[in-house]
DNA sequence: TTCATGGTTTGATCGTAACCGAAGCATCAT
DNA sequence: ATGATGCTTCGGTTACGATCAAACCATGAA
């Protein structure tokens, strides 16, 4: 019956709307503090603690005590892979509970993902990759070229500094907004610290959207060109 | 507050234990009938009945009446994907529920894992296509180099025909039992597949276990050598 | 037809866990 | 000290959902 590990335990602990609601926030990458967490999955603080307690003894997320407050986060990127890909496929199974229509237009526009780029721009940043050559794409999973190699080295991303196996460079990350994938990985979060650094946009402060400026955006697109008419 | 896909909704549905005994039972691979899947779970018809309509309208499941039986099985890799993915998770976080010492010794040998191979012959083999360079591993993510393409086709597995936009060839997969990557994507498939038509082995019946011939056992190990002492 | 088997529905029970307010501890400021 | 803020613990309420037995509906067999 029950042989192996015990999906159950984390299923459930992900399960509860509260809690989901405190890991998605989380997924914004930063850490926050419990008060905020309420906040964010909408209960009170009382409720909130007993919930990440249990989220940290689950192992899902890290905490850090910093004078009176206390910060949570992911506890590593290996959680914000499973949300992500519990994330995907919730945006296309079953009923979805907003329709696709924008809902929130800067979200879907464009966002962090855990650490890096997501939304509309997101999708379009990986869309140009691949069409330029300096991504190739299998399936799902993605291989940084030759040419892309040169590219980012160019465009000052140092990419051999990102070689790690504890994380893989590409990744390709399901977008719940476009169904589509943009990039993630290694690489996804160098090039999005280098957007934020270079002065593209910055992040929103409350929120997951990233607001590019206008002459960032104009950067971007000349960065990352659409080629012409998406795909569905 | 809730912004993005229902995540918990889906979670939810994985966080009974008897609907993820359910699902982890159709990680074989193959259709189960309300009456088995009854009782992998441990519950009575009538509320594995429940817990399968839940599951069929939550997407995870497909359904297909044949006679007077009903066969499920997992709508499709994606959501395999996720299944493992929560596996890897729950095998390294929080308490384990069973330690990592031989519970059901078979099952950590070689065992199915939806529909590539898994346990301790999984993890060998793909050590050995790594070593011998035919699969080049980069963090979690994996590709097949030209030697590898060569000797696959060598021994009879048409990568080519694999190659499909809908599934990546190469897929880490984290075996719960090994805590190490066996392989999975479509190539994985391939070579269970190749594996079980060559008769070196064959699934035990109501198991997810795979049983080794002698011979078979024998081939597969000059097939993929392990080098020396492998690594932690 | 009649019977058996596979599956669903209904109705009722029961447990668990989410929730809040209030009280209790800390930590920092004054 | 005194007070304020951030968080945890406690007690009690409430609701949801998992469960089963029994009745019911289908399909196939005799």
């Amino acid at each position: 019956m029950k042989e192996g590990p015990d999906i159950a335990r984390i299923a459930t602990l992900i399960g509860d709307p509260a809690r989901a609601n405190m890991l998605m926030a989380l997924m914004g990458g930063q850490a926050l503090t419990a008060t905020e967490l309420a906040g964010a999955a909408g209960v009170t603080l009382a409720t909130a603690s007993a919930h990440l307690s249990k989220l940290e003894d689950g192992g899902l997320l890290s905490q850090r005590r910093q004078g009176r407050h206390r910060y949570f986060a992911l506890a590593d990127s290996a959680v914000a892979g499973l949300l992500e890909n519990l994330a995907g496929l919730a945006a296309t199974r079953g009923h979805l509970r907003h329709r696709p229509g924008p809902r929130d237009p800067a979200l879907r526009r464009a966002r962090i993902c855990y650490d890096h780029l997501a939304g509309d721009f997101g999708v379009r940043m990986l869309d140009s990759l691949i069409g330029r050559g300096a991504i190739m794409a299998d399936g799902e999973a993605l291989q940084l070229t030759e040419s892309g190699h040169r590219f980012f080295c160019e465009i000052g991303v140092d990419v051999d500094a990102l070689k790690t196996p504890r994380r893989p460079l590409c990744r390709a990350c399901l977008d719940w907004s476009e169904r589509r994938s943009h990039l993630g990985g290694a690489l996804g979060k160098a090039i999005f610290q280098h957007i934020l650094a270079e002065g593209l946009a910055k992040r929103e402060p409350e929120s997951r959207a990233i607001r590019f400026t206008r002459e960032g955006e104009r950067r971007f697109l000349a960065l990352f060109p659409v080629q012409d008419a998406d795909a569905a």
